[in-house]
DNA sequence: AAGTTTTATTAATCTATATTAAGAATGGTG
DNA sequence: CACCATTCTTAATATAGATTAATAAAACTT
C-alpha cells in the first residue's frame, strides 16, 4: 500500500532508498469503510491522510445541518483539516469516507520531524501545498463570478471521473448550490 | 526596505547573517503608484511581491467586465498569481496598487535556486503557504454556509486594519455582493 | 480650490437560486 | 431478494441579492 504513496513523491522529489525506507516507517496503514470518519468537527487534526484507494470528503455543517463540502480526496489525493493541523486548534470539519477507502497516515509530529530527516519532503508538500492554493483561488474566483450552470460545467470537466463515483448531492454541495436546484440545471440540456 | 523582508522571515525561520545577505541580493525593490499594476491577466506570473509599504490586490475581471478580488496584500504579506506562478501558465488575474505600495520581487528562477541555497527558505514558503492555504478554505466555507451580512461582519473582524484603507466596493467585491447591496446591508444597523 | 472622476446611497424592480413538499428511482444492508 | 434509506426529480412559492437609475458625497487631479 505505502509503494502507492513512495511512487507520488518519487514523481515529484525521487527518494533515495534510504529516504524511502524512513517514509514507510513513519505512516500508518488505515481502512475506513463508507461513511467512517477520519476527523470530527471540535478536535484537534492529528493526521493527513494520503488515499490509497476509495474516497474522502472534507465538510463543515452550518447552523441549519447543512453540509458543505470543502474538498474530496480520490485516490493519490492528500487531505486534511489544514487550519486545524497548522494552528493546532479545532476547526469546523468533519473528514469523513465517500465509500470504503484506505489510507495513510502520517501525524503532525511526524511531518514536522520528517522535513528535518528528509528535507526533499518539506519542498513535495510546498509544491503540494501550492497546487492546492492555486486550485483554491481557481475556485474562489469561480465561485464570485460565475452562474451556477457554469461552475457546474466546469466541475464536470475538471473532475470528470468523480462526476461517475460521487452523488449530484455532493457536488451540489461543492458548487454551492442545493441538490433541487442541480436537478433543474442538469434537467435544461 | 529589505530589512521588513529580513525581518519576516526571521520570525518564522531565523536565518543566519550569511543567508540574509544572500536574501538581500535576489531581491529587487520596486514602488508603485496607486492604479499601477504589478501583473496583468494574460501574461505569466514573473514575480512574488512582498509589500513592504502600501496595498495591493490581485483580481479577476469577468465577462461583463465586473471586477471579482482574490486578495489584499497590505505590509508584510506575499502576494503572486498563484496558479502562473507554479505553472509558467498564462492566467486570468491582474495584481495592481490600491494607493502608493513598496514591494520587493522576487523572481520565480530566484525563488527556485533560493531553496538549494537556503533550505530554511523552502519551509519560510512552505508555512507561508499552509497558512494561505487554510486562509483560502475558511474563506470557501464562509462563502459556501453564510449569508452576505455574515460575511461582511466577519471581513470586518478579521480585518479591521483593511476596512479603513480600501473602499467598500472593493469590500463588496471580495465578500461576493455588489457595492449597491453592501450598502443597503450597512444601512441596517 | 475648482473641476472631474470615482464611490456611496437609496429605492424600485427583477432574477437566480432557495425552500417546501410530494412522489419516483436508486442503492445499501439485513 | 426485499426493505428501508437516501437520493433524485418536479413544481409551486418565496427570498436574498442583482440590476438599473438617479442623486449625493468623497476623493483625486490639475
Amino acid at each position: 500500500m505505502v509503494d502507492h504513496l513512495i511512487k507520488h513523491i518519487n514523481s515529484i522529489t525521487p527518494l533515495s532508498a534510504e529516504e524511502e525506507s524512513i517514509v514507510v516507517e513513519l505512516v500508518r496503514e488505515k481502512t475506513l469503510v463508507r461513511k467512517q470518519f477520519l476527523h470530527r468537527a471540535g478536535e484537534i487534526a492529528q493526521y493527513s491522510a494520503f488515499v490509497v484507494e476509495g474516497c474522502l470528503r472534507s465538510y463543515a455543517v452550518d447552523r441549519n445541518g447543512f453540509e458543505h463540502i470543502l474538498q474530496f480526496a480520490p485516490a493519490n489525493w492528500w487531505i486534511s483539516d489544514m487550519y486545524s493541523f497548522v494552528k493546532s486548534q479545532p476547526s469546523e470539519l468533519n473528514i469523513d469516507a465517500l465509500l470504503e477507502t484506505k489510507v495513510l497516515l502520517l501525524s503532525r509530529s511526524c511531518q514536522v520531524s520528517i522535513f528535518d530527516r528528509i528535507p526533499k519532503l518539506e519542498r513535495y508538500f510546498r509544491i503540494l501545498t501550492e497546487n492546492a492554493l492555486a486550485a483554491s483561488n481557481l475556485r474562489t474566483i469561480n465561485y464570485l463570478s460565475l452562474p451556477a450552470k457554469v461552475r457546474y460545467e466546469k466541475f464536470c470537466t475538471m473532475y470528470p471521473t468523480l462526476i461517475n463515483t460521487i452523488s449530484q448531492k455532493s457536488v451540489a454541495s461543492y458548487i454551492g448550490i442545493t441538490p433541487e436546484f442541480l436537478s433543474k440545471l442538469r434537467g435544461e440540456y
